[in-house]
DNA sequence: TATATTTGCATCGTGAACGATATAATTAAC
DNA sequence: GTTAATTATATCGTTCACGATGCAAATATA
């Protein structure tokens, strides 16, 4: 048995298993809004600044947009946002919060920090996360330019 | 606007997106064998102990026995595993690999070099690795434990 | 031994991810 | 001004992740 293919030597399992763990904490303090966990990255970008080709909004996520595109039709459905044809350019669907869309960040306020203590322990604190943050940042860059 | 809701302040954003990106450079590598990504790490903990019961697989991936029935029954069909009722415990599936599934170890022996080399830049490298796991490991253990 | 509970696995439905492909609008080249 | 190439979305098919539920075997309890 090869050293290199033991589960515990894997960066990708942990990152995987990691992800899946973390959305899975957002999830019940989502859903009880109709949201799920991308929906709630979309809500987070649109929050940022609002009305943004689709496009836009795929590319802020690293997503593509036929990833983007059926999400924003389901939140969309919800009432939460509109998708308008561009004016300049008519290929551009504008995707825009609605009231419902925008009060959600106060429904929401408490989410980043009831995640933030849910997930605070021995090995992920103030000390770590900026290296944490580092490195992961430095991976994504290095991967997403290939 | 609250620093909290930052997309660049999310934790969770970036190691949904990092596993995504990872999860993308193994898929080269493994679908000209007929493989997806969590089917190789069915591969990874049989490669480690053959013959396992679905759950017991399940548990070590951190995953729902729904989730990996229907993965398993798509390698048995390839032909890289099969499943047979226990004996002892007639509600178990023992999950044994073929020889095609033994083999599949010596054809992806590249594998985990090649994307480690994928992988490696300024910020993740020998230095910053070990820290990464340990963090990672915390964050896993801490949201597992709930 | 009969009944109740637990356990292991499977099925179903929904929402993502993503490659491949399609369509329509825009832009570039001729 | 046609034609060609590019760009912005959308559609389709396959695989996963996962909650809810079902079922049968095993175990605990009466």
């Amino acid at each position: 048995m090869k050293e290199q293919f033991r589960l515990d030597n894997q960066l990708c399992f942990r990152l995987y298993t990691a992800s899946r763990l973390l959305t899975q904490a957002y999830n019940p303090l989502l859903s009880g809004h109709g949201l799920t966990y991308p929906q709630y990255l979309v809500l987070l970008v649109l929050w940022e600044k609002d009305s943004q080709p689709v496009n836009d909004i795929a590319k802020r996520l690293l997503l593509e947009t036929n990833t983007v595109t059926p999400l924003l039709k389901r939140m969309e459905a919800e009432g939460i946002l509109t998708r308008t044809q561009g004016k300049k350019d008519a290929r551009q669907m504008i995707v825009t919060l609605t009231k419902k869309g925008r009060d959600l960040q106060d429904e929401l306020a408490c989410v980043p920090e009831t995640v933030g203590s849910a997930v605070m322990c021995k090995s992920v604190n103030r000390d770590t996360v900026p290296a944490l943050f580092e490195t992961l940042d430095g991976l994504i860059k290095q991967l997403s330019q290939r």
